[in-house]
DNA sequence: TATGAATGAGGATTCATTCAT
DNA sequence: AATGAATGAATCCTCATTCAT
C-alpha cells in the first residue's frame, strides 16, 4: 500500500495511524491537522489513535521519525551501492539518486520532512535522527574536499545548497503536479554536481 | 522597527498587525498561530486586528503579499542595478544578491514565504503575485539559455534548483543561528552559478 | 418623517436614535440587534448614541416607552372622540379604531411592543406605563359589564382576547405584506365586538 | 420530564438539548440566548450540543419544528375527536380546546412559537410546517363559511383573529402567573366562537 | 458636540483527549 | 482491543462600551 507496508501482511495499527497522520499532516500542516481527520483517514475510531500514541505531538514525532529514518536508509543504501572507494562525483550522484528514490517512494514523507517549524513538537530523539543525516552528508563533503574533487567552504553550507536544490526541485514538481522522471533526476543531478564540484578553469584564477 | 517601517513616522495599525502576524506565523505556522498571539505581539487588543483584516485568513494573505512583494522588489532592484545588457553570470549574481538582500532585510518574511501549504488560505491575488516572481525568473533563464550561457532544460526546473539552493542555505543558517556574511553569499552565489551555467565540455577538462 | 416627528423642525438627536433603534429592534429583536446597526440606521456615529442613552438597555426602554405612550395616546384620543356617555359598543369600536390608528401610524412601534420578552430589559417606569394601558382597558370592560352590554368574566381576560385578536390581525397582515384597509378594520372590529358582547340568549335564536 | 418524554426511557441527547433550548429560547429569545446557557440548562457540556446540531440556528429550527408539529398534532387530534360531520361550532370549539391542550401540555413550546422574528433563522422545512397549520385552519373556516355558520371575510383573517385571541389569553395568563382552568378555556372559547360566528340578524335583537 | 478607533469580555464553535461500553 | 460520545479548554470572532480627538 505504501513504502512502509509489506505485501500480504495485515498492516498493524500503528502503521495505519502513521500512514494516515503523514497524509493529513503533509496536506494540512501539523497545526492545521486534527486528530479526527487522521482517524477518519485511517478508517478507525479517534480513541484508537490514543492506544498507540500519547497525543498529537507524539504522533507527529512518530511520523517524522519514520520518514527521516526512511530517508536515511535510502541515502545509506544508495551510498552502499556505489561502494566506499568511488570518486566524489559518483558519491554525489548516489546521494542525489538516493534522495530521488526516497522522494519517489514516499512523496508525502519527503514533503512532510520539508515542512518548516517541526521545532514546535520534535523531541530529542527526532532531533538526533535529523542530526545524523546531516553528519553523514557533511562527512561525505569533507572527504570530497580532502580529495580535491569538491569546492571548499563550510561542508554544512555545501550540503545545504545541494539538499536545498533537491527540495526546490521536488517542490516545483509538486506545484505543477508532475513527478520526476529518471532523466529529470539525472539532469538535475548533473547540475547539482557542478554546484559542489571544484570549479574547473580555476587553475588560472585560483593559483596564478 | 523593520523593513517596512519608516523612521519617525508613527507605524499605522495595519502595518503593526502585519509585523506581528509575520513574526507569529513564521514562528508557529499559520495553523499553529492564534489571533490572540498576534494581538499580544502587536501590543494591541484582539478586536483591533479585525478592524484591519476580515479574519485570520485575510491577515495571512496580507502577510504573504507584503513579503512576496518585497522579495520581488528586491529582485527587480538588483536586476535593475546591473542593467539589462549584462551577461548571464552578472544577472544570476544579481538575482542571488537580491535574494540575499531581501533575506537579510526581512528574515522572517523570507522564512514565512518558504513555509509549505500556503495553499490552504492564499487567495487569487496572492497566488498571482507568486506567479509573477516565477515568471520573471524563468524569463531570465530563457534569455541565458538563448545566449548559450546557461545549461539547457526546463527553465522552471533551473529556477527551482537555484531558488531551492538559496532557501536551503538560509534554512541551514537559521538552524545554527548565524546570519549570512557578504563572503558567504558570494561563495554560495558562485556555486549557484555553476548549478545553472552551461557546463564546459566535460570530456576534455575533467578527464584529459 | 414618522409619527414622532414634526414638519419643518430638525429632528433632535434623541429622536433620530429612537427611530433607528425602533426599526432595528423591531426587525431583529432586542437580543439580535447591535448598537452599531442602530448607529448606521440613524446615520450617526456609535459614540453619539451613548450621549443620549446610557446603554443598549436604556435605549430599548426609551423605544418601548415612546411606543407604548403613543399607543396609549391613540387609545385615549379615540375614546375622547366618542365621549364618555356612549354605549359599550361605541367605546369598543373606539378602542379598536384607536389601536388601528396607532398601528397604521407607527407599524414598527406596534410590532415592537408585541415582541415577547421585553422583561429582560424593561425598567420600572416602562412596566408602569404598560400597566396603565391595561388599567384603562380593564376599566372600560368593567363599565360595560356593569351596564350589561359586555359578557361577564375576568375583565383582564376580555381585554386580552380583544387585544390579542387585534395583534393576531396585524401579525397576519404583516406576514402577507399588506396593510389594513378601513373596511378590514371595521369588519374585524365588528367581529371583535361579538367577542366581548353579552351573548344574545342563544336558546331562541340558535335553535328555534 | 416534559411533553416529549416517555416514562422509564432514558431521554436521548437530542431531546434533552431540545428541551433545554426551548426553555432558554423561550425565556430569552433566540438572539438573547447563548449556547452555553442551553448546555447548562441541559446539564451537559457545550460541545455535546454540537454533536446533535450543526449550530445555534439549526438548534432553533429543531426547537421550532418540534413545537409546531406538536401543536399541529394537538389540533388534528382535537378535530378528529369531534369527527368531520359536526357543525362549525363544535369544530371551532375543538380547535380552541386543541390549542388549550397543547398550551397546557407544552407552555414553553407554545410561548416560543409566538415569538416574533423567527424569520431570521427558520429554514424551508420549518416554514413549510408553519404553513401547513395555517392551511388546516383556513380550510376549516372556509367550510364553516360555506355552510353559513361562520361570518364572511378573508378566512386567513378570521383564523388570525381567533388564534390571536388565544395567544392574547395565554400571554395575559403568563404575565399574571396563572394557568388556564377548564372553565376559563370554555368561557373564552365561547367568546371566540362569537368572534367568527355569523352574526344573528342584528336588526331585530339590537333594536327591537 | 460628535466621532469612530480601540478594547476585551463574551459568544459560537472546534478539537484534543478521556472513558464507559 | 477498539470505539465514539462526551467534555471543556481554547479558538475565532463580535459587539457593547469607552475615550482621545
Amino acid at each position: 500500500m505504501n513504502i512502509h507496508s509489506v505485501p500480504d501482511v495485515p498492516v498493524p495499527m500503528t502503521s495505519r495511524v502513521l500512514d494516515a497522520a503523514l497524509a493529513v499532516f503533509t496536506e494540512r500542516t501539523y497545526g492545521g491537522a486534527t486528530v479526527p481527520q487522521v482517524a477518519e483517514r485511517a478508517g478507525i475510531g479517534v480513541g484508537t489513535i490514543y492506544r498507540s500514541f500519547a497525543g498529537k505531538e507524539e504522533l507527529a514525532n512518530g511520523v517524522y521519525r519514520r520518514a527521516k529514518q526512511a530517508m536515511l536508509d535510502h541515502l545509506v543504501a544508495a551510498l552502499a551501492a556505489v561502494g566506499s572507494d568511488t570518486g566524489a562525483r559518483e558519491r554525489v550522484r548516489a546521494v542525489w539518486s538516493g534522495l530521488a528514490a526516497y522522494a519517489a517512494a514516499d512523496p508525502d514523507g519527503f514533503a512532510f520532512l520539508e515542512h518548516q517549524q517541526h521545532a514546535a513538537y520534535l523531541d530529542a530523539d527526532s532531533l538526533g535522527l535529523a542530526r545524523r543525516i546531516d553528519v553523514v552528508a557533511e562527512e561525505l563533503v569533507r572527504d570530497g574536499q580532502r580529495s580535491g574533487d569538491l569546492r571548499g567552504g563550510d561542508p554544512a553550507m555545501l550540503v545545504a545548497l545541494v539538499f536545498g536544490a533537491f527540495v526546490g526541485l521536488t517542490k516545483q514538481r509538486r506545484s505543477v503536479g508532475t513527478t520526476l522522471s529518471r532523466s529529470d533526476v539525472d539532469a538535475a543531478g548533473d547540475a547539482a554536481w557542478h554546484l559542489v564540484a571544484r570549479p574547473v578553469t580555476p587553475t588560472l584564477e585560483d593559483h596564478p
